[in-house]
DNA sequence: CCGCATCCTCATGGATACTG
DNA sequence: CAGTATCCATGAGGATGCGG
């Protein structure tokens, strides 16, 4: 039986930039694949296991339609195969950034059964703290659920380090909720520490984020 | 029977600012809505008749839907119903420029059978020229099928007036394929003028945008 | 006309099983 | 580990109907 390819048949056809590009990355999973990838490459597994609930065909089908948009591209290493975002691709950034600032409010209900992996903060964090600047630089490191991320804020504002080899000077252990509901803006830091939730320096925040309440 | 609502079925719950947005504006046609609205309210049938393509059971859903998330507002006209977004929903203008941007190079194929409608270079324009600047202040009218843009550009940047009552100084006349292939880079002046498909002053277009080539 | 609702068909998404 | 194959549920698209 012929296998018959019809990728474009869900086109908008519209000549206009934005349309274009959300036929691209428009589909259900594709920009989550991208988020996934930002701070690094990643394997096949590991994104399935990122993603909760992606059914593994989908993932197969989304990865090929990235890969012939020149979005991502895959690298075979010596672990096994490896996707890792193409320089266009990484410039998916900026408009997901946007998107999760323009979401901050729907953070406010809580975290319900809702999924989470600390990968995510190394986008959210500098898309919601966008504007936050400290001269001299500062970092601040986050343990959160078992995993260290470390953020970098300087002149230009704020940044996760994919790999930060020495540890940073202070080290703040908190809960999903704390650290998104806090830089999303749905939470005070007087409510964090009331309820408990957040633990080490909490004058550093303060300091670095007067924006935060 | 019971009619059973399940607009959260979908849901990719994630406890992220960025998926909860997907949740609420991820679907098909929502984010075109959304940009269908932003120069101004519209009717349905203008809506349906600017997205060409739509289904009406679709249409009346997606807007259903929006309006629940409070991101448009049924308005009672004296002409009839109008929807229009309300102040978090035009928010939704950034994460779209951000998107029209990354999507520019998509641009360089051309305008196949592709439709087009001249509201959308009130979004378009601004974004995909974002960085322009000019002062004094400069007023550019675009005629583009039959219809009058008027780009305004000052310090703050480029900005498109939806009702502009005044005649702009100067007006050039050009096709969509000229005036969005500029605006993303797909296309130079030179070549839109050797093409005698844009009319008018021209040379202030290299005055105002010396970044267009 | 305008603003939808209903009905029908087929493409797409989702879950599970299976394989090189 | 990195996917394919299969089957079922759901959503999209198009035509048409219908009350105001």
């Amino acid at each position: 039986m012929e296998k018959i390819n019809r990728s474009s048949t869900r086109s908008y056809r519209q000549f206009c930039s934005f349309t274009r590009a959300l036929d691209v990355v428009g589909d259900r999973w594709n920009l989550l694949i991208v988020r996934e990838l930002l701070p690094g490459p990643l394997r096949y597994n590991d994104l399935k296991a990122s993603l909760a609930g992606i059914a593994t065909n989908l993932l197969a089908e989304r990865l090929r339609s990235l890969e012939e948009h020149l979005i991502i591209e895959r690298r075979l290493g010596d672990t096994g195969v490896l996707y890792a975002l193409t320089p266009w691709g990484a410039e998916l950034r900026e408009p997901i950034a946007a998107l999760a600032r323009w979401g901050a409010p729907l953070m406010k209900t809580g975290r319900g059964g809702d999924s989470f992996q600390p990968r995510w903060l190394a986008v959210a964090l500098p898309a919601l703290l966008r504007g936050a600047a400290a001269a001299p630089a500062l970092e601040l490191g986050l343990q959160v659920e078992g995993v260290l991320v470390v953020l970098h804020i300087d002149r230009s504002g704020p940044r996760v380090d994919a790999q930060s080899n020495r540890l940073p000077d202070t080290v703040l252990t908190a809960a999903p909720e704390i650290v998104l509901g806090l830089a999303a803006g749905a939470l005070t830091i007087d409510q964090a520490i009331s309820a408990g939730h957040l633990q080490g320096d909490t004058e550093i925040l303060r300091r670095a984020f007067p924006a935060l309440r």
